[in-house]
This record gives C-alpha cells, sequence and structure tokens, in this order.
DNA sequence: AAAACGTGGCC
DNA sequence: TGGCCAAGTTT
C-alpha cells in the first residue's frame, strides 16, 4: 500500500479545493490573514470576511498603516477580536521591525503575537514550500480516527500524541498538497458527523473505519455548565445620535464599540445622570433576548432612553447616528440592537 | 493546566 | 431547540 501521506497528496490533487480565495496566490500576507480569519472559524464563514478584508487592506504596508478601529470594523462579526488586534500589531511589527519581509522560517512566524505552532506551520508549508506539521480540527479528527486515538484532543497528553502522530506522516516532497490535503479531507470527507469513509482514501488503515468508531472517536469535549450572566444595555439617543463606548482591550469584546452596560437590577435614567451628566427624558424596555458564548451565556436587557441634548462627551464615547455606527466595530448582538433602532 | 476568547452552522 | 464545535492562541 503507498504511504499515509501519498494517498492525501494524491487525493488532495483530484478531490482537494484549489479555488478558495486565499489559494490563488502564494503571498504570505493572504495565507497568515487566512489562517488567521479560520481559525476556530468555518470556511464558509471566513470568505466574505477575507474578501473585504484583503479589498481594504491589500498588503502589509496597508494593515500596517491602517488605524486598529479600522481593521476591528472589519473584523466585526467575526469573533475573536483579538486576532484583529495581533494581526494589526505583527503587520506594524513586520514592516518596522522587518523591512516588512514576512518571514519564511516556521518558528520564526510562530513568533508573531496570535500565531501558534499550527498557524505557522501552514504557513510555512502553503506560502514557502517549507516541510512541518499542522494540528488544527480537521487534522485532529483524521488523524485520531486514522490512529485510533482515544481521549479527548484537547486534553494535553492527546495532543501530545497527535502532534507526534502528525509529524511521523509528513512527506518530504509536496508539503503543499499535503497540508492542504489534511485540511481538506477533515473538512470535505472526515467530518464530525456522518463521515464520508468509502471516498477516504486512507480508510483502508484507519482504526475508527475498521473496527467501526467513527461515531465515537474523536472523543468529545468534557461537558462543562455553562455560566449566566445578566445585563443592561443602554440605547442612549440625543437629536438622533446614538451613545456608543469603547470597551477596555482586556476580556470580552476587547477593543470594540459597545453600549453602556449596567448590572439588572441598575436604575438607568439615574445612571444616566450620575455618571454621565445626561438627562434621561423618555425611556422604553426593549424585548430582553440572550446571547450565547463559547463559555457563558449572557441575559440582555435593552433600554432605549431619550435625553435632552448633552453638553459634554466624555473620554471614550462617541454619539453616531445609527446608520454612521454599523460601519464601527460592533459586537453582534449590539449590531443587531441597533440595526433594529426605531427613531420614530 | 485550565479558562478565556465569538459567532454561526448543523442536527 | 440547545448542545456541540469549527483552518487555535494566549495567559
Amino acid at each position: 500500500m503507498k504511504s499515509f501521506a501519498s494517498r492525501i497528496i494524491r487525493w488532495q490533487q483530484c478531490h482537494g479545493r484549489h479555488a478558495l480565495p486565499w489559494q490563488a496566490t502564494h503571498d504570505p500576507y493572504r495565507i497568515w490573514l487566512s489562517e488567521v480569519m479560520l481559525q476556530q472559524t468555518q470556511v464558509a464563514t471566513v470568505i466574505p470576511y477575507f474578501e473585504r478584508f484583503v479589498a481594504r487592506f491589500p498588503d502589509l504596508p496597508a494593515l500596517a498603516a491602517a488605524h486598529e478601529d479600522d481593521v476591528l470594523a472589519l473584523w466585526s462579526g467575526l469573533g475573536y477580536y483579538s486576532r484583529a488586534r495581533n494581526l494589526h500589531a505583527a503587520a506594524r511589527t513586520l514592516v518596522e521591525s522587518h523591512d516588512g519581509i514576512f518571514p519564511a522560517a516556521a518558528d520564526i512566524i510562530a513568533q508573531l503575537p496570535g500565531v501558534g505552532r499550527s498557524t505557522a506551520a501552514a504557513i510555512a508549508a502553503l506560502a514557502f514550500g517549507q516541510r512541518g506539521a499542522i494540528l488544527d480540527g480537521n487534522v485532529k479528527r483524521v488523524l485520531a480516527r486514522h490512529g485510533g486515538i482515544a481521549g479527548w484532543p484537547g486534553d494535553r497528553n492527546v495532543e501530545t500524541a497527535l502532534w507526534q502522530l502528525a509529524e511521523s506522516h509528513l512527506p518530504r516532497n509536496a508539503i503543499e498538497a499535503y497540508t492542504q490535503g489534511m485540511m481538506d479531507l477533515g473538512a470535505l470527507a472526515c467530518t464530525r458527523s456522518r463521515p464520508a469513509c468509502p471516498v477516504c482514501p486512507v480508510s483502508t488503515d484507519c482504526v475508527a473505519f475498521t473496527q467501526h468508531r467513527t461515531a465515537e472517536l474523536p472523543t468529545p469535549r468534557p461537558k462543562k455548565i455553562l455560566p449566566e450572566k445578566q445585563v443592561l444595555m443602554l440605547l442612549l439617543l440625543d437629536r438622533g445620535e446614538l451613545m456608543l463606548e469603547k470597551r477596555p482591550a482586556q476580556g470580552i469584546w476587547g477593543s470594540l464599540w459597545s453600549l453602556p452596560e449596567l448590572t439588572p437590577d441598575a436604575d438607568a435614567a439615574a445612571h444616566c445622570r450620575d455618571c454621565f451628566g445626561l438627562t434621561p427624558l423618555a425611556q422604553q424596555v426593549l424585548p430582553r433576548f440572550s446571547h450565547s458564548f463559547t463559555h457563558f451565556k449572557l441575559h440582555i436587557q435593552p433600554v432605549q432612553m431619550q435625553l435632552a441634548p448633552r453638553q459634554i462627551t466624555r473620554p471614550g464615547q462617541i454619539w453616531l447616528p445609527p446608520t454612521d455606527a454599523l460601519n464601527a466595530a460592533l459586537p453582534t448582538p449590539v449590531r443587531r440592537l441597533v440595526a433594529q433602532l426605531d427613531l420614530t
């Protein structure tokens, strides 16, 4: 039988993906951008974000020269916003300290903020043809099944075993087709549910397939109880303009523009007067809704408030017509609220 | 080492 | 419908 890698490479050439927007090139900037956007994010979600991003920031110097707010605005809705801040910071570092030259060695690439071992190896392989193993969700699934590796892949020991497997299968040549092939196989055939084993080039020696264990491998993540949080969000309106607040760089929705938040038992009108120096005229309680994150569930109670003309704008605040606010770096539930805002 | 970090698709 | 998780990294 041909080697594992040979079968992956051959399969990729015939059945893999070759026309994704970031595959038209070996431009390390675009490969890097795509790999970062694709972290914990599916291809179909990324494509429109990638297209908008490269249209606006076509190369490293353009990104390095950008304002962080503009970078985050193009990331708005994609999630894991530290990726955008890290990408921007790394672009500035590369332009200022590396003459704008993207490094070709994976261990150097991995020093960029937001680029870990797997992303660095993927960039090195796809942009520069450098030999090295990746271990993303697709590869973990393929290897856990093929090698019959039980245990949750997020577990330290399991991950170590998977990295060793990944290294052991690496081909001498055609690293680009192999790397892409592992991701394509995981995404197109070796899917989480109902894998297409009959079309898989490595099913004949796949432990999960031959032992009918594809449904139980890889081992799912241990269950955890999601904490729930409650919050009031204020839609403060002054002469058709909405107030947004810049969130701190640390924490959820870091550095994005969002709505003022209060504890659910707070007096919204009193808070406006005492903390913002604003004068409420009328208040409308909007329908409550919830927003789920990976690690907690947020119950949001929106409160819309008409204000007397303001005298001052405090630091960290901006006032925008809702139409303009929609162009800013908003978290998704805030974007929904602003989009539905009734100004009548 | 475990938790933080977003959102949307899938079943 | 709610649980699960996706081209992971950082702290």
